[in-house]
RNA sequence: GCCGGGAUGGCGGAAUCGGCAGACGCAGAGGACUUAAAAUCCUCCGGUUCGGAAGAAUCGUGCGGGUUCAAGUCCCGCUCCCGGCACCA
């Protein structure tokens, strides 16, 4: 075998490949021990929805996240690395309604054939680890922490407008909106009034927004966050009503401008709309105007931006510091469910204001001026200085909004507020293939959480997938039907399952503890690993997965079951992989199999491209030839190792050259695997290496070579380990490359004797020359001066300052 | 509209703290080996001008200014592209 190899030009992939599959297999090499004396590092990748087939997305981020592992391992951690499957979802339901294939037994297909392509590839996960969590042993304790959220006052219902998708026949948390339409199917998004489960994440957004502080995440992704969180610092504002006992309560970000309300804007949905209306002459308008707005969908809306449509009450308010009366319109532009549901009109000092005022003839009063003499030009956005303001005339905006929000509070007329652009977490979804909700309905004890003992709440086997009347769950007579745990009578049990986000938000805490079926995990074990060091996913969950997960660590947190607020340290956010410009999908007709890749170029050759064609954080365009090219490279490696040598060697100076070029590279591949996270540079790193061994590696003692061809190696073991165990083989090693540790560079070694630096005059390149490393600047400003090559640059120029950057340049400035 | 990120050879990209722009690879050209091809190995490869050539000069990191001995990198003003949010009071 090994003089087969010996003597080819090219080294059979699949056989070496299929050989170290095995092995690993039997040695179980990736298993994660709690260690006491070395560190730990817990790198995890996002886990995939089982949908039959890797794509090459997924193995892109499988092959960032295993280098990152790989290289930790050697470096001497104890590393977890952990797999596993966000098993629930849409997809296995929509098939069975297809196909009459049950969910349950088609994803357990998908995940078999899956799993068994990660093994081909290569990668190096712990699965005594493996979480599924469409499987009993993992919902029950979903929804353990579901009634953890309930006993906490963090899950409740209620009755509202809700996204509903009528592609996925269910309803739509708010972050699962986009541009209006369903975020899996793109179906537009309808409102509908509905009694609903909520998460109360809102309660959370102050910790959700400090917490970001906290953790080293690339800018933009907290700053999507924030900007989901919207978090907004104003004031609130009672207005008396004249006709009605009852006050209006607005929220404004400019409690300066208050003296310049002159009309009040509620929201169609608004509570108030029909106490205001009712018996006036109005009314038969109002209501028509109203039922012809709800009607409008979210979508609509965004598109009409800017038009704006409103309708007086005939009623009034009573400003609250001027008492002047304002009248009070329903207006379009007001949304619901943000702030109070109504608005102040303070048109001479907001755009919308201004275009609505104009409209529909409203008064237009100027309260905030850029100088404190001069009109302003309406409308002015800006601060300014208070005119016509009573007695905050005459001070700065900045100061007003504090000063006028506390005389308000003391008045008992509203005062300082925050509000919030983020909404509650809605996780019911009207869908068979969940984590059902783990509650009774009860005619008297109302909505009773089901005993733990009684956990798990089991999705039914005897279920048809038909498509029509809904939920399946709630066509299962003998699912629903069930005597309330409190009271013992008759009782219904909760048919909406858990949104799958709720699934994967505790995943990583369920990895990280040894398999218990007590809890959902256990604390000594998670305080061990977590928090997560390195977690590599896609953009796609900025907000979504990242913000539900961030939520659930604290939650639990609070309960005291992990040490953690925040789970994960580090984010690498990685590109898509495209093709032809375009991002890879089946309905574009431009996906690449990986089935196809993997088994035309093995592993090791699509892990080499991936990394090296591209940063790990922009997008990765497939190229036949660029993967020809790692494939070359690869080869040339195998080549540069087995080789026979013809006959040892002994340059000094050889040796002395390709030492020094081995340190530097084990420093320089080091820093781009560990904190730079350059792969791609850390590739071009090791073809420069390999490219110098070729020019002198014979010339070389059989020691020396040694040497250099083991730190090749060791260097190579993260990015391409099937090669590189084959040829640690070779090497004389009979443990396996991926258990060695990674060499260290000696920084003595990194120090050249001598360097060629560049000489410039005005900053031009002029000449260059070799100066010993030790010179110091004088020697080095001596012999630049001297050199002859700048005399014609220098002659007849008085030299106004020489700049000396050791090892780099000299630069010479003449007049 | 607001908030981010980006623009470097024919292409992907490198330049980590303001210090020789274009590492490494792909594509291309030439050569060696070969009966031939493939594979492999070696050399060249931003533009313009001058030169037989070696080489020299000069321009060059989206555009226009600026700071600096020195700018792909910092500052000011634009253009275009990508992403997020969008009547959020």
């Amino acid at each position: 075998m090994k003089e087969q190899l010996e003597a080819a030009d090219h080294y059979p992939v699949d056989r070496v490949e299929a050989k170290w599959r095995e092995r690993w297999d039997e040695r179980n090499l990736y298993r994660a021990e709690c260690s006491k004396t070395r560190p730990k590092y817990y790198c995890l990748e996002q886990f995939p929805y089982p949908s039959g087939h890797l794509h090459m997305g997924h193995v892109r981020v499988y092959t960032l996240g295993d280098v990152i592992a790989r290289y930790r391992r050697m470096v001497g951690y104890t590393v977890l690395h952990p797999m596993g499957w966000d098993a629930f979802g849409l997809p296995a339901e929509n098939a069975a309604i297809k196909s009459g294939v049950p969910p349950r037994v088609s994803t357990l297909a998908n995940i078999a054939y899956m799993k068994q392509q990660m093994r081909q590839m290569g990668l190096s996960f712990d699965w005594d680890r493996e979480v599924t969590t469409c499987l009993p042993d993992y919902y029950r304790f979903t929804q353990e922490l579901f009634l953890l959220f309930f006993e906490r006052g963090l899950a409740y219902q209620r009755e509202g407008a809700v996204n509903w998708c009528p592609g996925c026949e269910t309803v739509l948390a708010n972050e699962q909106v986009e541009d209006g339409r369903c975020w899996r199917c793109d179906s537009v998004v309808v409102k509908r009034d509905l009694r609903q489960w909520y998460f109360r994440i809102t309660q959370y957004a102050d910790r959700l927004l400090e917490g970001l502080n906290a953790v080293d995440w690339p800018a933009d992704v907290k700053i999507q966050q924030i900007n989901w969180i919207g978090r907004s610092e104003g004031a609130e504002v009672q207005f008396e009503l004249e006709a009605v006992d009852a006050s209006v309560s607005v929220f404004t970000t400019r409690p300066d401008t208050l003296f310049g309300a002159t009309y009040l804007v509620l929201a169609p949905e608004h509570r108030l709309v029909e106490p205001l209306i009712e018996g006036r002459q109005e009314a038969q308008a109002v209501r028509e105007f109203v039922a012809r707005e709800r009607q409008v969908s979210d979508m609509e809306r965004t598109q009409e931006s800017g038009e704006k449509r409103g309708i007086f009450t005939g009623s009034y308010a009573i400003h609250p510091l001027t008492g002047a009366k304002i009248p009070v319109w329903i207006g379009n532009y007001v949304l619901a469910d943000y702030g109070t549901g109504a608005v102040m009109g303070v048109p001479a000092h907001d755009q919308r204001d201004f275009l609505f005022a104009n409209q529909y003839g409203l008064t237009v009063t100027a309260v905030v001026s850029p100088e404190s003499l001069d009109e302003p030009v309406l409308p002015f956005l800006s601060a300014g200085t208070l005119i016509q303001s009573g007695p905050f005339t005459g001070m700065e905006s900045v100061k007003a909004k504090r000063a006028i929000a506390e005389a308000l509070q003391e008045a008992n007329q509203g005062g300082p507020r925050v509000t919030y652009r983020m909404r509650d977490w809605l996780i019911s979804r009207q869908r068979y293939w969940g984590a059902p909700i783990p509650i009774i309905h009860c005619p008297s004890c109302g909505p009773v959480a089901v005993p733990r003992e009684q956990l798990p709440v089991l999705l039914p086997d005897n279920v048809e997938f038909t498509g029509l009347g809904g939920s399946p769950l709630a066509q299962t007579e003998d699912f629903v039907q069930v005597p309330c745990p409190q009271c013992g009578q008759p009782a219904r049990r909760e048919t909406d399952t858990m949104d799958t986000f709720v699934d994967s938000s505790w995943y990583y805490l369920r990895y990280a503890s040894e398999k218990t079926s007590e809890r959902p995990f256990d604390r000594k074990d998670v305080d061990y690993w977590m928090p997560v060091d390195e977690y590599v996913g896609g953009k796609e969950h900025a907000i979504l997965h990242m913000l539900y997960s961030r939520f659930f660590t604290k939650v639990l947190h609070d309960a005291g079951l992990v040490a953690v607020e925040e789970p994960f340290n580090s984010l690498l956010v990685q590109g898509m992989v495209v093709l032809g410009g375009a991002k890879m999908s089946k309905s574009k007709g431009n996906s690449l199999s990986p089935e196809e890749i993997l088994g035309q170029w093995g592993s090791d050759a699509t892990r080499v491209f991936m990394l090296f064609a591209a940063p790990p954080d922009k997008d990765f365009e497939w190229s036949k030839n660029g993967v020809e090219g790692a494939h070359r490279f690869l080869q040339r490696v195998f080549r540069l190792v087995t080789r026979p040598v013809a006959v040892g060697g002994s340059d000094r100076e050889a040796a002395v050259r390709l030492n020094r070029r081995a340190h530097r590279t084990i420093k320089k591949v080091g820093e781009d695997l560990g904190d730079r996270r350059a792969f791609n540079t850390a590739v071009s790193a090791l073809m420069e290496f390999t490219n110098a061994l070729y020019q002198e590696i014979d010339q070389v003692s059989p020691d020396s070579r040694q040497f250099l061809l083991e730190t090749l190696v060791l260097l190579l073991a993260p990015l391409a380990p099937y090669l590189a165990e084959e040829l640690w083989e070779h090497l004389g090693h009979q443990t396996s490359v991926h258990e060695a540790d990674w060499p260290v560079f000696d920084p003595a070694q990194l120090v050249e004797d001598a360097v060629e630096i560049a000489i410039q005059v005005n900053g031009k390149v002029r000449a260059r020359m070799v100066v010993g490393s030790d010179w110091d600047r004088d020697a080095v400003e001596q012999a630049v001066l001297a050199h002859a090559d700048l005399t014609p640059y220098l002659q007849g120029h008085a030299i106004k300052k020489v700049v000396v950057i050791p090892a780099r340049l000299v630069n010479v400035v003449v007049a």
